[in-house]
DNA sequence: GTGGTCTAGACCACG
DNA sequence: GTGGTCTAGACCACA
């Protein structure tokens, strides 16, 4: 299961502070457990189409917090401290469906719209 | 019950930006009914302890999406028409609601578990 | 043909609004074309004699309209699809537009001297 | 034929702003000539949905202008001095065609669209 | 260097 | 008193 990484230039939340975000929300979820490996600096950048610095910085805050070590000559690994162990998929599911919902409500969302939402993508998925 | 509001210095996204989710968020939900009157401006900035310019990028942030109406003189209200929305956001919200079925499918949720989900926080968050 | 842009202290106008207009109104003509690099906010402010921030805020609204496009770090440009506009400025274009007309005919003149009256205009304003 | 008078709410000229340049477009372009009873302060105030103080600030800078005259003991008139004879229509016509478009552009209205929309109001009205 | 945000205080328009 | 704008300068994120 691979972790899908995006950013979004409209939201006002720095760049490096909204990658920061999804991969440790990922490592906090067991969605990437401790010994995997991040993508290379460069190629992250590439794909996101941001520059270099950006996902340094991300990588460095991640470290900072324990979350991820860097290992010299190559290679950034999820932290095997600080990682949860894959979590009941219960609380994960949960957890995405807070942040779909909280994401939802900023922009204006009403509740009722929410639900119609997703039962129109149960039926139409 | 009133809604509060708060600033994390801590978190990176801009503080205006912190206080439009929060209050969009209590609108989407319905905390925050159509006719209510928001603080004002500048009571609001010193009770957060931010310059009055900040809070009041915040309230037109609100107007631009018209979840908000602001009468010269008069104070802030929750806009009446706070529900119908442009297109694009509900593009977007399609789209997150996409991505979170199918990560839930994919781990084998039943669709009657992901609608009890989502009720579920709707009710709590 | 460089565009010229002022300010007109004793307009009660705003001044980041005339700017707004002014730039506006350039890219609707064909004066500005997609791709365009705008001035930069520093540069403008300090040519026109205000606060960066006044500038600031003229881009961030035509940004917010979709006509510019600003990058960090790079400049702010014309936007590409400056031409896709929301509904709402329709009707007003619609209401506008049939005022006009109105007006014209109920003072007889013909409908081929409207349309000339207008490209008469597009042409030199 | 009377002159219509409307304030837009959401333009950030200031009210009496807006009234002052319509009501002096309206002199200068013969639409209101010498003599022209214009209405109360308070009666044109509850009409457009502003305070009185609002209309009393457009007449007072109307006869600082003297555009304008004030009587004693009421009513107030287009001034005989420096009012227009009324004008050729051409002029009248093509001033209300310039108005149209520039405010057209401002709105980011690409000339095409300008053509298109006064050929669809031809038609349909 | 370029866009973006925050501050602190001043002044204006409106009710 | 309430919203809205401007200033002047500082600091941050990004390329």
């Amino acid at each position: 299961m691979s972790v899908p990484l995006r950013i979004d230039p409209s939201d006002p939340t720095p760049p490096y502070e909204q990658l920061r975000r999804q991969i440790a929300g990922a490592i906090a979820s067991g969605g990437l457990v401790a010994g995997t490996r991040l993508p290379t600096v460069r190629q992250l950048a590439s794909d996101l189409g941001v520059a270099a610095g950006t996902v340094m910085r991300t990588y460095a805050e991640l470290e900072g917090a324990g979350m991820v070590e860097a290992r010299r000559g190559g290679g950034t690994l999820v932290a095997a401290a600080a990682t949860a162990r894959p979590e009941p998929q219960q609380n994960r599911l949960r957890a995405s469906a807070e942040a779909f919902v909280r994401q939802a409500r900023s922009e204006g969302v009403p509740d009722a719209d929410i639900i119609d939402v997703i039962h129109a993508v149960l039926r139409s998925v």
